[in-house]
DNA sequence: CTGAAAGCGCTAACAT
DNA sequence: ATGTTAGCGCTTTCAG
């Protein structure tokens, strides 16, 4: 065991590399307008690996007024295969830009998102659908900037998705759809905003709201649901998202109902299982790795001070369509 | 628009409430052997609130010498359901402590973990799994601790689920043994890790190393891996994760094989839908939420200078027998 | 091209 | 019980 080993500093470095800390910064920063030579670069360089030395963050940004941290607030819902590659492309986004990013999973009690913002002292604060004003504020006020990935036609993203959910299915004819509501109470709110979207479509094309049941991840409740919406005379369903159109489809089974033929069945976000339903399901899919790239854009602008006006980017969900429709 | 309305200071706090910066930190932190008196301590509350204060994260741990910010690394393949439950209840006992919590998701390009470590200044970081000796370094040299879940055999969690896997299977008579190796490349080292257990509880029971088989999500592939199990009289298959022994059911079916009379399947991670699959999938589970307490104690343990030499926290990984097995 | 000096906002001795 | 005084490690004018 090495002794604790108090963590080298610049002052270390500069020592190291016979120079002063200030040197140290203007290389390590490639500070605009400073011609260093390139010895006295590769002296603080070599010293600087020589130490193992990282530049303390909090430091850092004490001293620069700013951070170099993006936080990303997570919906604790969301979480899934789609949005990991989001993620890591927003990460590598952002780290081109010399940008870290961390993620916090909101929604569990806690922290709030104002106070993991404070404590890492994030500059940006990103999230894939607005933040309520309260929370905007708040995080406004511990000088954070914001950034979020809005619908060009300001519809939040969620509630697009129903409608695209429904439109497809409108669009193939049928005339009375139903919802497959999640279980957790926790979905409930994104539940909602995406069934809204379903009934908006319902409503512009002159069509009853959807029938919404509520379902559990369990065949034979979805079992049941699909004979309830049969006896209703529904013909096509909107799942809250692919896990319960995936348990839908198998309820049907055990109900020797068949899709899309007794009932039409659209999932949402496109997880990988999706293709490997039987029969393999329609869902809205994203392109979060567009997203991912467009929003790292949006936060590098934000931090330029061009607070751009428009809206940086869209989750651009699409209909995949497969058998299960 | 607010003129950009500089960020409230502590110092702004202390006039405010007409005391001074210190007493501000005082009544913000507890700080044992102080006793301020109500009056006082309500009038900086107020001021507070009033104000919108908090403090920033950055000065805070530059004077105070450590942060209250744990990193979690979160291997970018184990994104699911149940790492939610986990990470949420991680953050909400490491908050109790008046720790805060963000997450790293490992794997990508981009930062590295100790970069990300040394820029938000975390004191401890925690994983899953053991990072690498080199991570593992570099993080220590930024000043963090380390916390890791480890098994009490010291049998990485990996490993010991795919032996819960295989003797589960053993112990119901199995005697040939298949593997579903899992596409995506980024997983590959997990699934090594995971069917090496399988491997280890064959060579234990005096069989055969288990026959892998490389996996898509999509039922025509796995049709055709299961009617090869079969042909090489493999009875039953442990599946890397849930996702891929879902995937193998349906085809299964496709190929007009049953679990488990045909073929046993299981999986592994106990995701929502495995309950709801046809049929019910056999797998193995975590106590996440346990480890999410515990992990916390850990974390606190270590921040108080007790560096437990024993393992702080197991997974616990278990059987969860269900019908396709 | 490089260094000296002044803080950034907060905490922690040390007074009082 | 509260204020004074130093810094924490870094960036950033401003001189040289």
């Amino acid at each position: 065991m090495t002794p604790p080993a108090k963590r080298a500093t610049s002052a270390d470095v500069a020592r190291a590399a016979g120079v002063s800390a200030t040197t140290v910064s203007y290389v390590l920063n490639d500070t605009p307008g400073q011609s260093i030579p390139e010895e006295t670069r590769r002296r603080v360089l070599e010293a600087v690996r020589q130490l193992g030395y990282r530049p303390r963050g909090s430091a850092r940004s004490l001293a620069a007024g700013r951070s170099d941290v993006v936080l990303l607030s997570i919906p604790h819902l969301s979480i899934g295969p789609g949005i990991t590659r989001f993620v890591e492309q927003f990460a590598t986004s952002l780290a081109q830009a010399g940008l870290t990013l961390v993620t916090h999973l909101a929604g569990a009690p806690g922290r709030s998102l104002p106070d993991v913002c404070a404590a890492i002292d994030a500059s940006v604060v990103a999230s894939l659908d607005p933040l309520d004003d309260d929370t905007a504020q708040a995080l406004r006020r511990a000088g954070a900037d914001l950034v979020f990935t809005t619908e060009v036609e300001a519809h939040p993203t969620m509630r697009r998705m129903g409608r695209l959910q429904a439109e497809h299915l409108i669009d193939l004819g049928h005339r009375r759809l139903g919802y497959a509501m999640p279980e957790h109470p926790l979905l409930r709110r994104i539940a909602d905003d995406r069934m809204r979207g379903v009934a908006e479509a319902c409503a512009h094309a002159g069509l009853e709201p959807p029938l919404a049941l509520d379902t559990k991840l369990d065949t034979a409740v979805m079992a049941r649901a699909a004979r309830r919406w049969r006896r209703e005379s529904v013909t096509a369903v909107c799942a809250y998202n692919d896990e319960v159109a995936i348990a839908l489809l198998t309820g049907m089974r055990r109900a020797r109902l068949t899709a899309p033929g007794d009932l039409a069945v659209v999932g949402a976000d496109d997880i990988p299982l999706a293709q490997a339903a039987e029969p393999p399901l329609s869902t809205i899919a994203f392109d979060l790795e567009k997203v991912g790239r467009s929003l790292a854009d949006a936060v590098v602008a934000s931090l330029s001070g061009r607070k751009p006006r428009l809206p940086p980017t869209s989750m651009d969900p699409h209909v995949v369509h497969r058998a299960s429709t």
